[in-house]
DNA sequence: CCCCTTGTTATACGAGTGTATAACAGCGGC
DNA sequence: GCCGCTGTTATACACTCGTATAACAAGGGG
């Protein structure tokens, strides 16, 4: 004679953001392979069925939660940006570079989430949508920061390419862990590959 | 009255192998999530009881599968680095360098196999270790080249650093595909931060 | 040519997967 | 205070997962 849990009902919004947060915290812990319908809800705290009354189903789940954790990732970009003053270009431009070498962006757990949606974007096709705006909107913003300095180049795309790629393959060394280099050594690197273009 | 398939005796090497191959097709074709034994052994027509019979566990044949593609893209930076004469010791690098934006390493299924590689490894400590294996053993390839070149600089682990980060986030945007950019700019760029360390 | 080793297959098993469905209960409206 | 709506739970189902095991047959040694 099993008594039925208690609960309490909660908005939409509420478990909405709940279960978007339980998936990424999934997703970091135990990875995308040990994510499951069940795993998620027991991170949650609520039952297993309840997944399918706010989404369609796991993956649409897993789109909001990369499409959440992407404009989390932004925020920080934008606050560390924000933090310097508007006339210094060259300055906003290497915060919004060297941001992504701290917390919370440089954050191990963060990796294992974004791996996990690297998978499943060439899988799932959502996934792969989402992916792409993301990675549009962030060069999009590299790209305005860039168009500010003074010294900017002619071709902001190719310079934007060049500084996400570099800092892309720093963060993600630093993320898997073991590298070789420190945090400082990969702001320096990012610093003078930014200074070959501005 | 299910007749049982006919089949033919191989050597241990070659079913080792034949499971390796067609355990890489499945991670590239479809996911780490659909990498299953019973796939796996599909595509290397096999019955799903053989796997045990070579290895562990499916956990340990994808290990062997990624020491053994880890192989396979060293050979293939090897293979381009000698195509250069000696005597040409930074051709001998670019050469390192930008073969990642050519095939077969800019393959989008080398990508997917990597993919599933990097979220394995934080989950399966075997092939974790096999990672830091393999990027050690890039690096220092990376460095000895650095280091034939007549103007290298005095922290050749630094420079490898930096010209390993801009290519793997270049090789990365490239397999993903809808990259920005060209194989050629691809080029460019590595060149350009290749000369801006030797 | 036949036997024996053993590589290979077929089948079974328990656990876990995503999803569907009906019963339940929290809580606002009356 | 009670009713009814509906958010929530519990359970069931069909399927796939990795693995274990026994039956089978391929092919070399005698």
């Amino acid at each position: 004679m099993q008594l039925r849990q208690v609960f309490t009902r909660e908005s939409a919004d509420t478990r909405r953001d709940a279960l978007i947060a339980a998936t990424a915290r999934c997703l970091a812990t135990r990875g995308a392979h040990g994510t499951s319908v069940r795993a998620i809800c027991l991170e949650a705290g609520v039952s297993a069925g309840l997944l399918r009354h706010y989404f369609d189903g796991i993956d649409a789940l897993v789109a909001a939660t990369y499409r959440a954790t992407g404009a989390r990732v932004a925020a920080a970009l934008h606050a560390s940006v924000d933090a310097i003053p508007a006339d210094n270009p060259r300055g906003r431009l290497l915060a919004f570079v060297t941001a992504s070498f701290r917390a919370p962006i440089a954050d191990p757990e963060l990796l294992a989430t974004w791996l996990a949606f690297w998978s499943l974007s060439r899988t799932v096709p959502a996934i792969g949508e989402i992916h792409d705006e993301i990675y549009a909107e962030n060069r999009q913003d590299m790209e305005r920061l860039i168009r500010a300095c003074p010294n900017a180049p002619e071709d902001a795309r190719l310079a934007a390419v060049a500084l996400t790629a570099l800092v892309d393959g720093l963060w993600l060394e630093l993320s898997l862990g073991n590298a070789p280099f420190s945090v400082v050594e990969a702001e320096a690197l990012a610093e003078k590959w930014l200074d070959s273009f501005i």
